[in-house]
RNA sequence: CGCGGGGAAGUGUAACGGUUGCACGUGAGGCUCAUAACCUUAAGGUAGCGGGUUCGACUCCCGCCCCCGCAACCA
């Protein structure tokens, strides 16, 4: 029976085009979601957008545009994401759908009213007018708002509070027992210190003059949900919660949710609350990633090492960016981008690695006769078999960068293979025919990763039945860069 | 203050109480099926510092130094 697997990226927030980080985020939960899906399981893949907040609307004026148009757009260039890294996502929420995302969030809303746990209260903090927002301390520099070098104002103003606290020892010991399994481990281990601590209830809401550009909470009139309710819910309004219950009951809970390591915080704590609160299974995962640095610095508009997927994938390809993501970012750590030591895996690991083997191997296949009917040798066999299970142990614990380093190991292995038998000497059928065979599973089992380069492979591979009986050359794969 | 993680060859990383492994890069040799690709091999680490436990520690414990994350309204 196949089972269901449920993978969500989190909802960018739409004020800026997408870089690097993104495109991080959406290969790793794609080659995730593309592993289940030759593992035989039933995907579903979300992704979307997060485009409410005072933000974007100030942003959307300061340009002279409608809020929902310029929303529009920065959501296209998320979506445009798909072609251009080779996604495989199948559905993308935005959280100015009224059709599909606000039925959801709404719905939720009223079941944590139903329950009890949305109350008033009153909150304070600093306002900037400038900014028609709440600042933080953090935000301020030498005590005024870099951005209008004024004073903040200290005000108070009535918002629907949700009860979070009451779910913090529930919510300690979902994630204590693994219940939802937070990974990597010192992710899990931080909520948990930060849990103990004990949660404090959350504003829930903003009043309707200070956010306009929102999902209206429903019976209070003048509030507009706060970012919570509003984002966090997109992971089930995707999947028909307020809207188709089957749907919801087929696919939810979730069993990963892929984040950043900024939003841990939101996805561990008080997200598990709300769910707790309307009485929902928890996701069963959160894989937390790291973040790219550019160049060995943190990545930033002024310094200048911003890095647009766009151009990179434009030059080098999809494959090839997914590749250098996968390979050599540390999935669970902070890891880093730059374009030499991306030439250099380009050329050691696509061009002299996957790119030259299937040359090899396929240039071998192509003249040689006699392959149909036969077995290959246990010892290629369990190579492929030792390999299949390792890398699903690394999977399983999202340590992608593992995974595909087990992977390719079996190219390094094929090569010395090759060399030790020499079948341009002996045109042996049988030890062209392991090769082949060789090469479909390298192919198979690196399709998640770099899925063009591998269907290509698999292509020229010819079968019959299912079986391999030969194949055709496979032409510059991964051409080689100059340094 | 605190909590959590980490410091290993030029770079990136893995496992492990008992010859530090792997990959890239570098040097030498070999091969020619292949994308000046591939294979073999060499050099290169006193495993941050100082103690302790132990027959024996990179691995366990303690102290110190350095780096990073968290410290709540930030997506």
């Amino acid at each position: 029976m196949r089972k269901e697997f449920y993978i969500t990226t989190p909802i960018y927030y739409v004020n800026d085009k997408p870089h690097v980080g993104h495109a991080y985020t959406n290969v790793a939960t794609d080659a995730i979601a593309r592993w289940r899906r030759a593992q035989g399981d039933d995907v579903f893949f979300l992704t979307g957008t997060d485009e409410h907040g005072t933000k974007n609307q100030r942003s959307a004026e300061k340009v002279g545009e409608e809020t929902q148009g310029f929303v529009d757009k920065i959501a296209d260039k998320f979506k445009d994401l798909k072609e251009v890294l080779d996604l495989s996502w199948d559905f993308f929420i935005r959280t100015s759908d009224k059709e599909i995302h606000w039925p959801g969030a709404q719905a939720l809303w009223k079941k944590l009213e139903e329950v009890g746990d949305i109350y008033w209260k009153d909150y304070e903090g600093f306002y900037c007018v400038g900014c028609e927002a709440f600042v933080t301390e953090k935000d301020l520099v030498d005590d005024v708002c870099p951005d209008h070098k004024t004073k903040p104002e200290l005000i108070k103003e009535k918002n629907l509070y949700f009860k979070l606290s009451k779910y913090s020892k529930q919510i300690e010991k979902a994630i204590e027992t693994g219940e939802l399994n937070v990974q990597p481990e010192t992710r899990r281990n931080e909520i948990l210190a930060f849990i103990r601590g004990g949660l404090e209830d959350v504003s829930f809401s903003r009043p309707k003059d200070k956010l306009k550009w929102g999902v209206p909470v429903p019976d209070h009139e003048d509030q507009v949900m706060y970012v919570w309710c509003d984002a966090l819910s997109n992971y089930i309004s995707a999947i028909g919660y307020g809207r188709d219950e089957k749907e919801f009951n087929k696919w939810w809970p979730a069993d990963v949710h892929v984040i950043g390591k900024d939003i841990l915080r939101f996805h561990a704590a008080i997200w598990p609350g709300m769910l707790l609160s309307a009485g929902l299974p928890l996701p069963k995962s959160i894989f937390v990633h790291g973040f790219i640095t550019s160049e060995g610095e943190k990545m930033s508009k002024t310094i200048g090492n911003v890095i647009d997927p766009f151009e990179v994938v434009e030059e080098f390809g999809s494959d090839a960016f997914r590749y250098y993501l996968l390979r050599e970012i540390p999935s669970d750590e902070d890891g880093d981008f730059s374009i030499d030591k991306f030439k250099e895996r380009y050329n050691a690991d696509l061009a002299n690695g996957l790119g030259n083997f299937a040359s090899r191997v396929t240039t071998l296949a192509e003249k040689a006769e006699g392959l149909a009917g036969l077995l290959v040798d246990e010892e290629i066999q369990n190579k492929i078999t030792e390999t299949a299970i390792s890398a699903a142990k690394e999977a399983e614990r999202f340590k992608l960068h593992e995974v595909t380093a087990k992977i390719w190991a079996l190219i390094k292995f094929g090569d010395g293979y090759i060399n030790k038998h020499k079948p341009w000497e002996t045109d042996d059928a049988q030890v062209i025919f392991n090769l082949l065979a060789l090469l479909d599973a390298i192919a198979s089992f690196a399709s998640p990763i770099v899925p063009k380069a591998a269907g290509i492979i698999q292509k020229s591979i010819k079968k019959e039945d299912g079986k391999i009986i030969g194949a055709q050359k496979v032409v510059n794969l991964f051409p080689r860069l100059d340094a």
